[in-house]
DNA sequence: TTTTTAGTTCAGTACTTGCAGAACTAAAAG
DNA sequence: CTTTTAGTTCTGCAAGTACTGAACTAAAAA
């Protein structure tokens, strides 16, 4: 049964996998990888669950699940189509300028960390503390240039 | 044989677990991040093979593995001291900004992947290419703007 | 020359993770 | 009201990872 296999070119596939790899090392569960890829690759950018599956080989729970997780991070959305069950999945690639401005929200975590461990410290190791505190700085420093920097992006692109 | 035991306020051990979990984070395995996150939050921030296999509770075969591990990512360095054998790590705190610059490699090596993912898709989903064009030109503009930034900050901070 | 120090390296284990398979569900079609 | 469709959820396994413990090494000390 692989009526629903989409069939994709020895280079579609070779890219496939590259960008899965890609997507793996920023921690996303192979599965999970392989669908966001395929969603890249694929002649048509809307699949539905089973063209998924079938052209991936995994199973429908795996399939389930990765789906159901990009969908909760906003990586994916769907369509439906009047007197059709099925949904069809698209990757919502412009939110990966929002997993940008995300990766922004975890340096300010960061800075909090460090900055608690800055105001612990004993005094004496004064190389050390100044250190600490040029990073915190200029990580405090790439949050406020960031803003910024998008809206000079928008401008330059429109 | 707790000789070398590093004694830590309850204060230090929650940050030095809340920088590990961090740590971790950026796929650092946990004995690397504790030994990371130790080396930032004691008072003494050079400790010896010992006080750290012994204020972390971990085996030696551990500590040498996740130390050199350390090392060869630049993340630590040690000093020795004449007449002693013991070699005194420390973190390389100000390495991180270079971990930042790194970050701007791997964007770059994004970037490759999306261009050739574009260049075979078909022309017919206009939409979809025009948003992957745009985020490659949002990524292209951020690697270009990177030098700048940096040296704005050490223009700033000087 | 033997012992101690400061580690390194290797074999095995325990924990974690990611997935398959099977049983299930809820809505629509026949 | 039975069957099909389009999934979901749970249990269990297989592979991978990170660590321990034990045996080892090389230099210095006794």
């Amino acid at each position: 049964m692989t009526e629903n296999k989409i069939a994709l070119k020895a280079e579609q596939i070779e890219l496939l996998e590259k960008a899965a790899v890609l997507f793996e090392k920023g921690s996303m569960q192979p599965a999970v990888a392989k669908i966001l890829a395929l969603l890249l690759v694929s002649d048509n950018p809307e699949l539905t669950f089973d063209e998924i599956r079938e052209t991936l080989e995994i199973s429908k729970s795996a399939t389930s699940t990765a789906i159901n997780q990009l969908l909760s991070s906003n990586r994916i959305e769907y369509k439906t189509r009047l007197g059709d069950r099925k949904r069809y999945f698209r990757s919502r690639i412009m939110s990966w300028k929002d997993d940008m401005k995300g990766q922004t929200e975890g340096l300010r975590h960061a800075i909090e960390i460090l900055q608690q461990i800055k105001d612990q410290r004993p005094a004496e190791t004064v190389e050390f503390n100044a250190n600490l505190e040029k990073i915190i700085a200029f990580m405090d420093f790439m949050i406020e240039e960031m803003p910024e920097l998008y809206a000079k992006f928008e401008k330059k692109y429109l």
